[in-house]
DNA sequence: TATAATTAAATTGAATTCAATAAAATACAG
DNA sequence: CTGTATTTTATTGAATTCAATTTAATTATA
């Protein structure tokens, strides 16, 4: 008897093309943020604190899903850029308070011209679009 | 006049949920794909070899959206462990061939099993995941 | 209080990913 | 036929990503 490798091929996964859409549009970020500065990861984490001016590392970590290993890296680059600053906190030392400098804040000037650039490539409807957002954030509120 | 910002904040991305999602859901495949000794990059290689036989490297690059600077070390490793072989075409010598081995089409068998470990933790309706599906390859195609 | 367990961040090492460039082969134009 | 352009793959270097481990600080427990 034949075994069934339908679920093994790249057309029925569901992984697969979340894989390949994430990093294609991530792609289209790099010609706009590469004028200002940023890479992805760098950016989205200036969009965290531009919301927030003050987060530790774990509460940044929890809100990105990237754990220390990678946002240690990014936040020091972006602390040598002099976007933001990084402290212990004096409460409890173990916990790094990252800080959003007055030059971070100008910073969102120019990303705020960003966005609509990316938009336009995305070929969904405004309601695919959303339901492609709710169903996204419901994949990840199950894990 | 205050400038608006919505666009600049992560929940209201379209890019952001994708990147999380796919990286969390890579990240589910991880104690899955340990056991049979492949790296997700080499799983989904494997899943159009399986498919394929025989592919160059530019189509296999078109399937998945990778280049050869992410396909040439990846195909490397595959050989190493005898699941593929790569040649030199006769009549173009540019063209590399990658061909699937007896031992890579053997590991189908184990790879099969993955699949279905892996669906049980996306918390969609079976509508919500063909719609997402749906969804993901409009925008793929789309860019 | 002393010890154990937990927590937060950093470090390490391996693999990916991509932009940019290079090298080699082929196709094509004049 | 010859020089140029294109195509295909490989290489390089920077940044990310994650698993696993380590370190330091805090909390919980006996």
């Amino acid at each position: 008897m034949e075994k069934n490798y339908d679920a093994l091929k790249l057309e029925n996964q569901l992984c697969f093309p979340l894989y390949a859409c994430s990093r294609e549009i991530v792609k289209k970020y790099h010609p706009h943020l590469e004028p200002i500065g940023l890479t992805y990861t760098q950016y989205i984490v200036m969009m965290v604190m531009w919301e927030e001016r003050q987060i530790t590392v774990k509460h940044l970590g929890e809100k990105l899903y990237l754990d220390s290993g990678t946002l240690t890296p990014v936040l020091k680059s972006l602390e040598s850029k002099g976007y933001v600053t990084r402290t212990r906190s004096s409460e409890d030392e173990r916990v790094l308070v990252v800080e959003l400098t007055p030059e971070g804040g100008q910073l969102r000037e120019l990303a705020a011209e960003v966005p609509p650039k990316i938009a336009c490539c995305v070929s969904l409807t405004p309601e695919e679009g959303a339901e492609l957002h709710r169903l996204l954030y419901k994949v990840l509120a199950g894990m």
